[in-house]
RNA sequence: GAGGCGCUGGUGUAAUGGCAGCACAAGAGGUUGUGGACCUCUUUGUCGGGGUUCGAAACCCCGGCGUCUCCCCA
């Protein structure tokens, strides 16, 4: 047993799922700025009150769930639960609200809930979601939906349906709620403990009650859809419509509900249907709505929003699952080896024009054999070995040999980079700002244009 | 936070309460410097702490971690 352990419910990603979730954040991130939906990122923790304001009294999340820090000097520092409250903080903070409205933004970052770990539920996980300020209308609930729905399809989720519904805004409450307690407390006495505490608290969570028993009292239920406003149903109207013209498919689930109280109108899951995850109930790999009262409620003005998050550790599951192929290499393309044990300087020199033409290349630092460093070569996965240090490679020469063909050349040092090209694929080289025709790491942190 | 089940080198596994083995992987070397083979050698383990016992990987207790269920939820 190793001496230290990663705290419970965390976990490492090691370089070849780091890869693959690099390649699914890169995805994400330009869908996200093709919409118009720039990346922001927030601090770790924040003041408990920010998660205790936003969740709601009722929520777990905002009791023992919470992930306190204890920090010395510090007071009521939690470690972030979700991406919604800490964004909306930040909107408020910056004066964001008095920029152009409304305001979008992705964010990708790890998140904390303090509970007891799970198959693909864990202490802390990754989620990525979209927060749009400032758009009460429903033409913005439609984006978000079809933003997600696009973007599972487009990493290649096929086994996910999407489940929308209406929960009626902030004025609409008290009568939605009113109706429900109502027809629930003539079933009072045979409803299960748990779920006559919902009774009292956030009715609507009654919905999510999982005892069959209490399923089928809630199926009996007056449907929330009927009991909202005319505004409401109009609005809910609007967004089914947008749906259905951009074709994206969904089905109208009457019972479906949300975890957090400051969700209002549109709510939606995009939930997985294979097999593997449907045996204990549903699993959402992403899931949001509209949350028309929370800026408010953080104590700003009166501010409309619509967002959505998920997991990425379960899409990534899910995507795994599914067999879709994603990228997890991390091999070197080259590997420097040499057959003069004291050359360790030239060698580096050897990948010095390889790296810079982008290409990965590691180095055989070892005084062993050809024979060795060969071998080597071949277990790290290298497509292709340069050999200096030979017969065959005096006078400005190398050998370039490439290990899957099992061919190579003995080319002048001025043509390898050419002749590396010609085994490996080219790899895009990141630059700090994109210059049509630019050379090399561009220097600016500005753009040039401005 | 509660409950069920589990935990033996890096991985996969074996060992009636009686010497902790095996395979793969890893490292070094050789096959006299062009490769995954082969050969030799080497490293690494009973999750931790108590207890029962002449003797514990095994039985008991506490803790850790995983997993599933509940709670809750991405």
């Amino acid at each position: 047993m190793p001496t230290y352990q990663a705290p419970r419910g965390m976990r490492d990603l090691l370089p070849e799922e780091a890869a693959g979730f690099d390649r699914l954040f890169a995805v994400m991130l330009a869908r996200a700025q093709r919409y118009g939906y720039p990346r922001i990122v927030t601090p770790v923790v924040e003041d408990r009150e920010v998660f205790l304001r936003s969740a709601g009294a009722t929520s777990d999340t905002a009791g023992k769930e919470m992930y306190d820090v204890a920090l010395h000097g510090t007071g009521g520092l939690a470690l972030r639960p979700d991406g919604t409250a800490p964004v909306t903080r930040a909107y408020l903070e910056h004066g964001l609200h008095r920029t152009p409205q409304p305001v979008r933004v992705f964010y990708w970052e790890p998140m904390f809930r303090g509970q007891r770990p799970q198959k693909l539920r864990y202490r802390q996980f990754w989620q990525w979601g979209l927060e749009n300020f400032g758009a009460a209308e429903a033409a913005a609930d439609v984006e978000i939906i079809e933003f997600t729905n696009g973007l599972l399809a487009t990493v290649g989720l096929t086994d996910v349906v999407l489940k929308v519904n209406t929960i009626g805004d902030t004025a609409s409450r008290p009568k939605v709620k009113a109706a429900l307690v109502e027809y629930f407390s003539t079933y009072r006495d045979e409803l299960d403990d748990d779920c006559r505490q919902r009774l009292e608290g956030s009715v609507l969570r009654i919905f999510d009650c999982k005892n069959p028993k209490d399923r089928q009292i809630a199926a009996g239920a007056p449907k929330v859809r009927d009991l909202v406003s005319d505004e409401d149903r109009a609005h809910f109207a609007e967004v089914s419509e947008g749906l259905e013209r951009l074709g994206v498919r969904y089905e109208i689930d009457d019972r479906m509900v949300r975890g957090f109280d400051y969700y209002t109108r549109t709510v939606f899951e995009f939930i997985l249907t294979d097999p593997e995850f449907t045996q204990a109930g549903e699993i959402s790999v992403a899931g949001g709505g509209r949350y028309d009262g929370l800026v408010r409620t953080m104590g700003g003005p009166d501010v409309p929003g619509v967002g959505v998050a998920g997991g990425v550790d379960v899409l990534y599951f899910a995507l795994k699952q599914q067999g879709v192929k994603i990228d997890e290499s991390v091999n070197a393309d080259v590997y420097i080896l040499s057959g003069d044990p004291n050359d360790g300087a030239d060698r580096t020199q050897l990948a010095t024009p390889l790296r810079e033409a982008g290409f990965r290349v590691a180095i055989d630092y070892s005084k062993r054999s050809l024979d060795k460093q060969l071998e080597s070569a071949v277990k790290h996965g290298a497509t292709v070995a340069v050999i200096r240090g030979t017969e065959e490679s005096r006078g400005g020469k190398v050998i370039v040999r490439d290990l899957v063909a099992k061919e190579q050349r003995v080319t002048r040092l001025a043509a390898v980079v050419v002749e590396v090209g010609r085994h490996v694929p080219k790899r895009q080289k990141p630059r700090l700002v994109d210059e049509p025709g630019a050379a090399g790491e561009a220097p600016y942190l500005t753009d040039p244009r401005d």
